[in-house]
DNA sequence: AGCACGCCGACT
DNA sequence: GTCGGCGTGCTC
């Protein structure tokens, strides 16, 4: 007997014999074996009776053999993550808290090598042992607990019936262990939660295993409590950010079924869970849930993906979906979820701010009228400011606006520090007296950065400003402000997020142009979706202010009227003209190099030749650029398009593999990327 | 990952 | 001459 395994390393599958003594369930168990004369801890992924290679006398054997780790679905899921992301399965299993799970495995065993709860948990039939706990024994209270949620839950799903047959849905769902993926388009962020605490106030006793998954850290802490009230223990928290000590606890209590609902970040969607009913991702169409590096999943597809392995109910929702998932619910790939508020909601009034009638170049006069009447009123009003620091500078004579030497990108004026800074390479300047186009004098401030907009309200409002600033190690947040403070906020987008449940009066956006001006096929959406989750912000009464240079641009028409049926129509049609996603898929290669450009880029050009003409896909590149990465000093990019996916993949496998070949470089490669 | 091997520049 | 930097390749 042979067995293969994955260790959690830059590798794949080696294949090692099985000792006679061994259990016959080996598949998706934790082995010790030996690796490089040392000792690894791995997972069986398969069994087999004979060994696939060739040299079989220099096959080694398992050393030891613990407690499960994967289930059949878990491991199909790994399979899939490597597969789809084109990464070894080695690193799709390191992703997967694996490293964790053998710190917990490791230690229970050598207590009770028998007595592991994995197992027991698996003989028993993990859905049994959690219903066991409630109804198990008749003198505990658990008993009484469950009589009065049953009559709780029984109530409910007549009212719910009544009010929505989509939501029986997807209790069904859940209950019968169906696969099926909703889309929910909320008209705000509390109807999100209120119908995530619908399914599982519901769904309790029914859910055998949950992942819930949202896009910031920051987000876990409100809904930890929500969960807590209807789970109590069962709720586990997994994000990033945990200590080590914390990181294995939680795993530990997910291995030993203590824990099956788990709340988490991004990471969270790859947690050991042995059953799955159901998966949430709220605020589906965020960017974080795409990794940048390592494993660059989307836990938002990966959601879909192991719900369907695991038979389970997925629920994506989000108060501006993206245009993608929005796609895949018009084809019939997700079942829509229609929020019955959608139609008469009251929400803040958008008003567009044509800057280049007015004479100005920070603050317009309608938002200044605005800011006093609300000043007057002592209340709260956010300025959103896409620049750091006070402006860029300018000679008013030749135009010439003052860069960096070295990277030639403009450079940042800071007028408390009198500094000037290059925000690429951090080289920072005493503030630059003379012109270095015509050596004249005459250099004013030109733009509006995060000090500038302060300087102006508190001028012209005779009050003062509170600046949230990302800078290292600090972070002021609104919630240190008492209650009562009127408070004039500036910020960059930074500032948005870090105020949270405080209903703001009104909000002025200053960059809606750099907004619309990104050089990403994504630009117009991430625009749209920035201003719908900034209008969450404010009171119902209140007022968003879009300060243009270009106050004709269609999607500004959409944002302005909360049109979103009109918005996806509009970019659906532009991404399908173009092809771009969701129409085709897109395969970005990132190659860093040191030196020798030249002949690097000859042999890069020369393999991707082969790849040109093939029926089906576009190959756009190779584009050169100075690399963002310490150590390289041009990166090449090179994107791969194409409608049909398993080709695009095969493709890409091939391309990787030859890319690999070549000396001196390395290969980043991302699949369907956010950033392009 | 981590270890060996091998190729180049610096140095008692 | 040799020491040690790190780029490359392999691990059943």
């Amino acid at each position: 007997m042979y067995a293969d395994v994955v260790f959690p390393l830059k590798i794949s599958p080696l294949t090692y014999k099985v000792p006679k003594d061994a259990q016959n369930d080996l598949k998706g168990r934790i082995v010790k074996a030996p690796l490089m004369g040392k000792a690894y801890y791995g997972l069986v992924i398969s069994v087999t009776e004979e060994a696939e290679i060739k040299e079989k006398k220099n096959i080694k054997e398992i050393l030891n053999v613990h407690c499960h780790f994967a289930s059949e679905s878990t491991l199909l899921f790994l399979k899939w993550l490597s597969d789809y992301y084109l990464m070894p399965m080695g690193i799709a299993l390191k992703s997967s808290f694996f490293e964790e799970a053998v710190k917990t495995a490791v230690s229970k065993s050598s207590q009770s090598p028998t007595n592991n709860p994995r197992q027991r948990i698996l003989g028993a039939g993990f859905g049994d042992k959690k219903i066991a706990r409630f109804f198990g024994d008749p003198n505990h209270q658990g008993a009484q607990q469950v009589e009065r949620l049953a009559i709780k839950a029984k109530n409910n799903e007549e009212k719910i019936k009544a009010e929505n047959s989509e939501l029986l849905l997807i209790y069904n769902c859940i209950k019968n262990k169906n696969y099926k993926s909703f889309l929910y388009h909320a008209s705000s962020i509390s109807q999100e939660y209120f119908l995530l605490n619908e399914v599982l106030d519901k769904c309790r006793l029914s859910m055998h295993g949950a992942i819930i998954l949202v896009p910031e850290i920051s987000q876990i802490e409100g809904l930890a409590s929500m969960l807590k009230n209807i789970f109590d223990e069962r709720v586990c928290v997994l994000h990033s950010n945990l200590t080590k000590k914390k990181r294995i606890d939680a795993i530990t209590r997910i291995i030993a079924g203590q824990s099956d609902v788990i709340l988490g970040t991004r990471s969270a969607m790859l947690a050991p869970l042995m059953n799955i009913s159901f998966i949430t991702v709220l605020n589906e169409h965020n960017h974080s849930y795409k990794g940048e590096e390592g494993l660059r999943y989307n836990a938002r597809d990966a959601a879909v993906m192991r719900g369907f392995i695991e038979k389970s109910s997925v629920l994506l929702s989000s108060i501006c979906p993206s245009a993608e998932s929005i796609y895949n619910a018009k084809i019939g790939k997700y079942t829509t979820l229609v929020s019955n508020e959608q139609t008469d909601l009251k929400r803040p009034k958008i008003k567009i701010v044509d800057i280049k009638k007015e004479n100005v170049s920070t603050i317009s006069r309608d938002i200044l009228k605005e800011a006093k009447n609300i000043a007057s009123k002592g209340g709260r009003f956010l300025f959103l400011v896409n620049k750091k620091g006070y402006s860029l500078i300018r000679c008013e004579d030749c135009g010439h606006v003052a860069q960096c030497n070295k990277c030639g990108i403009s450079l940042v004026f800071y007028k408390g520090k009198n500094i000037v800074r290059c925000h690429y390479c951090g080289n920072e300047e005493a503030v630059i007296e003379s012109c270095r186009g015509c050596r004249g004098f005459n250099i004013k401030p030109v733009g509006a950065g995060i000090e500038r907009i302060k300087e102006e309200l508190e001028r012209a409002l005779k009050i003062n400003a509170f600046l949230i600033e990302k800078t290292k190690g600090i972070s002021k947040t609104i919630t240190e402000l008492p209650d009562d403070f009127t408070s004039f906020i500036v910020g960059t987008t930074y500032a948005a997020k870090k105020i949270r449940d405080k209903k703001l009066d009104a909000v002025a956006i200053f960059n809606a142009d750099g907004l619309l001006a990104q050089p990403d096929f994504r630009a117009y959406e991430r625009a749209f979706q920035e201003v719908m989750q900034i209008s969450q912000l404010i009171k119902t009464e209140g007022f968003l202010y879009l300060q243009t240079w270009n106050p004709k641009n269609k999607i500004l028409r959409f944002i302005k009227n909360y049109d979103f049926q009109g918005f996806y129509k509009s970019e659906l049609t532009q991404r399908k003209s173009l092809n771009y996603p969701p129409f085709s898929r897109i395969i970005l290669f990132s190659i860093f190099i040191k030196k020798d450009t030249d002949r690097l880029l000859h042999d890069i050009q020369k393999i991707i030749h082969h790849y040109a003409n093939i029926n089906g896909l576009e190959l756009l590149g190779p584009t050169v650029m100075p690399s963002a990465m310490k150590l390289f000093i041009h990166s090449i990019q090179i994107l791969l398009k194409s409608k049909d996916r398993k080709m695009l993949h095969e493709t890409a496998k091939r391309l990787l593999q030859e890319i690999e070949g070549l000396k001196d470089i390395k290969v980043k490669i991302d699949v369907d990327p956010l950033k392009i």
